[in-house]
DNA sequence: TTTTCCGGTTACCGCAAGGAAACCATATAG
DNA sequence: CTATATGGTTTCCTTGCGGTAACCGGAAAA
């Protein structure tokens, strides 16, 4: 009585999960959402704090420096006084957004159903 | 000197969020692995576990639980024997997979720039 | 009788992610 | 002189997520 595994399983890609991979990038706490308010142009720092109320500076700073160090979003310092900084998506963080749309697009469909 | 916030963010809707709700979702530990390899049709416990290696059993039943109290994934028990459980996705479960498949997408991208 | 197979369950544990709150340096406005 | 705005940093602490490993129950095969 062997173990018979079908083989309707879906393509799987030799060497590391792409899905593993991509979800890595946006899965901290806050990514997507930084990423989605992003994607209406440059923000700064304090902008995002707003437009993300629940996130503390800490963690945006660090979502931010790690969305920075994987070449996914910009910083810009311009010298003005006090200094302002503006985070903008990179071209890398720009091919993010069709999966981040999709993501919000389940998002609406679930409330939909749910909506009790 | 006041602040002065730009309007240029996304379209934010009332409520809570989308992205965060669908995050929510999809957001465990291989909970986007699990409706991945759903995708091509339904699939037996021991299965899964051949096609993530990586997940315990542990894990594995709890992620399906979760899946199956929201209605993404149906589990169907075959009376057999030893009995089979047969896993596959709800209709809800489907419209997920657009969203998954565009973070695929996007993981492919990210393997090709990163291809150190 | 013992083993194998399926689909789990249970107990234990470590650690890192993330939240809260306080603090900081600089420069201009008032 | 003091307040305010900007863009953070630092410290502390808790929670819970997820990993490991062992165990389980029924049935059939050997």
């Amino acid at each position: 009585m062997a173990l018979k595994v079908r083989k309707n399983r879906s393509p799987k890609p030799p060497g590391p999960c792409p899905l593993t991979e991509c979800m890595a990038v946006i899965g901290g706490a806050w990514t997507a959402n930084i990423i989605w308010n992003l994607s209406g142009g440059p923000r700064r720092f304090g902008e995002l704090r707003i437009d993300i109320p629940a996130v503390s500076p800490k963690v945006l700073t660090t979502r931010l420096r790690e969305l920075e160090r994987k070449g996914v979003v910009n910083r810009k310092v311009k010298p003005t006084s006090p200094p302002s900084v503006e985070y903008s998506l990179t071209g890398l963080g720009a091919e993010l957004i069709p999966a981040i749309e999709a993501i919000v697009a389940v998002g609406h469909k679930l409330k939909h159903r749910h909506d009790c």
